[in-house]
DNA sequence: AGGGATATCACCCGTTGGAGTGAGAAAAAA
DNA sequence: TTTTTTCTCACTCCAACGGGTGATATCCCT
């Protein structure tokens, strides 16, 4: 019995590449479709019910994390492996949130590709030791962040993270709370820590998505 | 007739600094009220029915373009002239659209304050040579946008756009569009240019206040 | 009295961001 | 067929950002 496997990428050579890579194992997996967005990820994995689609995040047209998300919601039993390409990026917590079965490099080895797969289909996770390891902290963090209760944000940060949210500098924000801008990056440098965050613009996104800002409609 | 100002800033020492300013001009203005936050304003404003209101824009729970905009649709007898102290900040756009009457720095001159303040119960609107070039060069722009219907953004630049708002660094977006670095920005400082906006966090917020990115729940 | 969390700030350092300028190629519109 | 728009990229330059480390003072809690 042979891996059904759906291939989400808008990237396509990298398609091509994976596909004739995944011919050379035919005895093992088999790839019975392919989609360029998010949307057709979405309309593919429910015509062809595949085990397993390799997604990638970026995507134009609906990106890989939503897709992954409404995909898990309605079909519960296609596994769903990321595939991503930087290796510190900051969408590791939110994909496993979504329910995928696993995070990996696009740096991976085909060996080892082959390898997780094998191991996604009888139900284990996929994922690089150093993602392991990165979740694993992640994860300590955030029970430190919950059992706190809300947002674990003292008073000073989440000050801080409305100004970001309202897209001033860090001069600025220092200028406003009429403290150094040492101390700005110090309380921006513990909210990217806390939220397990990447860079101000994703704070920012974080704060408007979670209404912590009054987001002026428009 | 002394014209009645309400002063929302939440620095009380600012505050302070300009009743006592305004005090020497008795026979000119007087300060009705004090609010430290956009809401306060807001309470104010209908107790005390100014002339005036001197706001500032950042300031904790409810920023001042927000309480501008609460205001000035509930009492548009009330001139409301925001006060900033950032010379650059990509406010100004916003803020007209409010409907506020004037938009000047903070690092104004005392006199000249005191003429905007008799010109603004005038019904002129207060703003000095450079807030209004600015101005009008953004005005320019925006017609020009409008009648391109739309955002008058290119489709490659709604791209970088949305990922951008995704919290992806300039390398990464290159990465993912398969383009150079330079590419990138270069696209990203025409999208600010044309939203007349100052960096790619207030990118990342217009881009999810609009719709234009999928706001991933949660 | 001691421990932990908070808020403040300084210094270093490498990377990124954004402004400015210029320019070439291809596609679309005039 | 010109002209304009779009997309691409290079190069410089400086300010801003973000990581890391460490320090001090305050306050709260036990």
């Amino acid at each position: 019995m042979t891996i059904r496997v759906l291939i989400a990428d808008d990237h396509k050579l990298f398609r091509q590449g994976l596909i004739s890579l995944m011919n050379t194992r035919q005895d093992l997996v088999e790839v019975v479709g392919e989609a360029e967005s998010g949307e057709e990820a979405i309309k593919l994995a429910e015509q062809l019910k595949p085990d397993v689609i390799l997604m990638d995040i970026y995507m134009p047209q609906g990106d890989g994390l939503q897709a992954s998300k409404v995909i898990h919601g309605r079909f519960p039993e296609i596994a769903i492996v990321i595939l991503t390409s930087s290796e510190k990026d900051g969408h590791l917590y939110e994909a496993v949130q979504t329910g995928v079965s696993g995070y990996l490099l696009k740096s991976l080895d085909a060996e080892e590709l082959f390898g997780m797969l094998e191991g996604v289909t009888r139900g284990e996770a996929a994922m690089t030791r150093a993602m392991a390891t990165r979740l694993l902290k992640g994860v300590a963090n955030r029970m430190v962040v919950e059992e706190k209760g809300e947002s674990s944000l003292t008073e000073r940060e989440l000050l801080v993270l409305r100004l970001v949210a309202s897209g001033a500098s860090n001069p600025e924000i220092a200028e406003s709370l009429s403290i150094s801008v040492n101390t700005v990056k110090s309380h921006l440098k513990n909210i990217l820590e806390k939220l397990q965050l990447d860079n101000r613009t994703q704070a920012a996104t974080y704060a408007l998505k979670r209404g912590l800002v009054s987001p002026r409609d428009k």
